[in-house]
DNA sequence: AGGTTATATAACGGATTTGTTATACAGAGA
DNA sequence: TCTCTGTATAACAAATCCGTTATATAACCT
């Protein structure tokens, strides 16, 4: 149960197709942000900036090995359920965004 | 199942804590466009926007009696069911909001 | 027809979003 | 230490959002 003005803080912070795209990416697993850059067609500080969004409002974890970060969807979120709902709902996207570097996935 | 970008643009709809609060009360049946205006601390032409918004995004239908125009949630819209499941997690608010009109409810 | 009420649209302003480029910081490794 | 790579932050611009006030439209009623 959640409160009009928490949703809808959530949702805003789902409501983007680059974001989305991104969480429906990691419900496979933990990704690298280096494979965000490399997959999406803008810069890397704004993915940076969208990790940071998502992270900021609890839905995401990060871990990290050497220079890389890794982040990956936070199963203790309050809103994880409702996170994993609306990506099941999500057509399966084919990612053409290999990882160009060293970070071992 | 859905593009990332319709569900996107369908959450960036939901995402305002106002039409969060219209939908909750028409979960609850149809509502009239003046208990809105009665109901919420913002200006009839406020009202009226967010309430064209949902309807562009097909998640209201709207049904005219006499002066007044009522507005329920569109049972047919191929995002029903998300609407309706995040509208089963916001807590129930109590809407301090009578109508004052003859729109006989 | 003229007035009243309910709703919609237009025009505008301030805040927020989302991208950019430039720059800073952190860790790896020669 | 110096350089390279990966990530974060700062500063800015264009677009969008969400409110306002003023005005238009639609339906009702005398």
């Amino acid at each position: 149960m959640h409160t009009v003005d928490d949703l809808s803080k959530v949702l805003k912070v789902l409501a983007d197709p680059t974001r989305l795209t991104m969480l429906k990416q990691m419900q496979g697993g933990e990704q690298c942000a280096c494979s965000f850059v490399d997959c999406f067609d803008i810069s890397q500080p704004a993915i940076s900036r969208h990790l940071k969004m998502m992270r900021q409002a609890g839905l995401l974890l990060e871990r990290r090995d050497k220079q890389w970060i890794h982040y990956r969807l936070n199963e203790t979120s309050p809103f994880y359920s409702i996170v994993i709902d609306l990506l099941d709902k999500i057509e399966t996207v084919e990612a053409n965004c290999d990882c160009e570097t060293d970070c071992a996935i």
